[in-house]
DNA sequence: CGGCTGTCAAGAGCAGTGCTCTCGTCTGGT
DNA sequence: ACCAGACGAGAGCACTGCTCTTGACAGCCG
């Protein structure tokens, strides 16, 4: 019963890294030609296996595709933290600004991977309830920050506009279940920001700004300074 | 040498409807199932003709699919200039609500479509140059709101920020390109705004708000007038 | 230590896909 | 009236996800 690191049996031991290896391989052709590409038989014959053995570790195509995206749910959360962890907790903008970069960061280098998180959903395909957990995590730190903009006296600057009432309910529970101390307005444009900071990656990274932006960076970054702003950050 | 609609030969009749049967019965499809499921022999089955056949009128899936592509640029753009049309051209916001509450209708009801151009591109597939006239009509559209606004002597809220040179450059490209009257701060928030509406209603659309915003109708309608008053329609 | 049980890789096979090629047929313009 | 070109049908290739069966091996219990 000892859960420790090494597992029992060489047995257990084999099947726990074959696991891993299937998933390996399966992001690196997740990463190189989209999800679309990624072929349960072709993951075998990188690995010098029959398909049908892959089925022993994934009872299906799907099964391996949930597996690879709370892996990149974790990874760009990862990324995200990290970043943010490495700034003063003092500087509210810095640390706006280390996450949004390194959520952007994440993605650009692993444009398939954040396809399959923040892209279109694949089809019939609904989302287990492991990824849920994993997928909070970066609208949760970005909760906290505005928690402790709050703290700081900081208070959102959009004007306050009359909130219609079943917006305000949806905000009250949401507020009450997760951070009883933030207004429903606080949330309101945090949620915002979110959805623009996610809104603002996906349109780069899927073309939109063809022709339109350049230099992607810097109207990035500009964005979400303008952002900060509205959340209150400085 | 006779452009008419109608069509010269018997044979181009012919051709010309069956291609459009042939999108007919691939955007019901596309539209029950999604994207990845459109299949080309099963057009063909339902057809009652052989998978084969259909090449002689679309040389590859990519090529069909592009055109339900180029189709539903059309009908979306269709839908918010329709509406923004019955709106009393004074009422800016008026305006602005009509073509968002269009898109978003839109995008409810035709939901793989929407993912189709506003999703994930499909892997390993470059958009064509047919689709960059049929995707620029919205934008474009929003575009002649704002220089309305501006005639109107409205200008946007968002206090001015100092906007990165690259940024700057980029802008008055555009600027020039497309509407010498209107400052480049004026492109930015429209642009922002564009971004923001898409990304609102993808995230709706593909699940992101789930168990965090319950009306969402609502929800897009306050984010909207929030847009909006960005925007210095009112 | 020996046998039983469950796990494993392998192979064959099914139904489906996109796409190509060939082969008759029929049509439209000369 | 003829003939090039368009057309539909069919066979076939290489691929997919997935299932089922078969035989070999490892780990556990008596």
């Amino acid at each position: 019963m000892t859960q420790t690191s090494a597992p029992r049996t060489a047995r257990a031991r084999a099947r726990d890294e074959l696991t891993r290896e299937i998933k390996d391989v399966a992001r690196r052709q997740l990463a190189e030609q989209g999800s679309a590409a990624l072929s349960l038989r072709a993951v075998a014959r990188e690995l010098g296996m029959v398909s049908s053995a892959v089925y022993r570790y994934f009872p299906s195509r799907d099964e391996l595709l949930t597996a690879l995206i709370v892996d990149a749910y974790q990874a760009i959360a990862d990324a995200a933290e990290g970043a943010e962890s490495r700034v003063r907790r003092g500087d509210l903008v810095g640390r706006w600004l280390a996450i949004v970069r390194a959520m952007r960061g994440w993605a650009m280098e692993h444009p398939h991977e954040y396809a399959l998180i923040f892209g279109t959903p694949v089809p019939g395909y609904a989302a287990p309830a492991d990824t849920v957990s994993p997928a909070a995590r970066i609208p949760l730190l970005l909760l906290r920050l505005c928690i402790d903009a709050a703290e700081a006296g900081r208070v959102p600057t959009t004007n306050h506009r009359p909130m219609p009432r079943p917006v305000r309910a949806d905000l009250k529970a949401l507020r009450e279940a997760l951070a009883p101390t933030v207004s429903e307005h606080q949330l309101a444009v945090v949620l915002m920001g979110w959805a623009q900071l996610v809104g603002s990656i996906s349109f780069e990274l899927f073309g939109h700004l063809h022709n339109t932006v350049h230099d992607y960076e810097s109207y990035f970054d500009y964005q979400m300074r303008g952002v900060a702003k509205q959340l209150g950050l400085g």
